[in-house]
DNA sequence: CCGAGGATTATCT
DNA sequence: GATAATCCTCGGA
């Protein structure tokens, strides 16, 4: 693919619902150190959108964890939950207003032998339908927090897909927040997915 | 297929 | 010290 995929900072510098909706059907790229290229095709994502958002990580202010939210568009934020896993997003919305778009299901295109590799032993629809799957499946971890995704230099960017009829887009609430989060926070519709998609994850009850 | 419970540690209070 | 934007295994239907 050429540079002219690429999705630019401008896509990110926006509202980041509207970025969380629009980033279906495009393709997470991962280029790892021997150059081998693994992507996916983009199926599930949440937003976590400005400082009232009680259930994002802003909801307290800066922390060391949290910063990259409010940092450029189009930039890596990646953390670690429950001991084992790492969490991808994308920084959205404009420098000083927290946003962030977490992945949350591939729909796997290329390197699918490292793939499998990767997550060796599960079942194909296992492999990339979770957040801290497909990070598992994508060699993705600290070593790409705050990485700027809009150019090729890192090894991990977006580029445009086919784009989704709106009919086949689908909402909910998100998924695994605590039963602390408050409403409305907690049932907001702020997941998105692609319908009938089999990389989605599974959602909570 | 589905639900319950354990794993495991960085981060924040 | 408690929690967490989760995953995996195991048991049962």
């Amino acid at each position: 693919m050429t540079d002219l995929a690429l999705l630019p900072q401008s896509f990110y510098n926006r509202e980041t619902e509207l970025v969380a909706r629009e980033l279906l059907g495009a393709v997470l790229v991962r280029r790892l150190a021997d150059g081998t290229r693994l992507s996916g095709r983009i199926v599930e994502t949440e937003a976590y959108s400005k400082h009232e958002d009680q259930a994002s990580h802003a909801r307290n202010g800066v922390t060391p964890r949290n910063k990259p939210m409010w940092g450029e568009p189009g930039h890596a934020y990646v953390y670690f939950t429950y001991g084992n896993h790492w969490m991808l997003n994308v920084v959205a919305d404009v420098v000083g207003v927290p946003g962030a778009v977490l992945f949350r299901g591939l729909e796997p295109l290329e390197g699918i032998e490292v793939i499998e590799r990767r997550r060796a032993g599960r079942k194909p629809r296992d492999w990339t339908n979770g957040p801290a799957r497909l990070t598992a499946a994508l060699d993705i971890t600290n070593q790409q927090n705050t990485v700027n995704m809009t150019a090729t230099t890192a090894g991990l960017w977006i580029e445009a897909g086919t784009p989704i009829n709106p009919a086949d887009i689908a909402t909910g609430p998100r998924v695994g927040l605590g039963e602390s989060v408050p409403e409305p926070w907690f049932s907001l519709e702020r997941r998105y997915w692609i319908r009938d998609n089999k990389y989605v994850s599974k959602a909570r009850k």
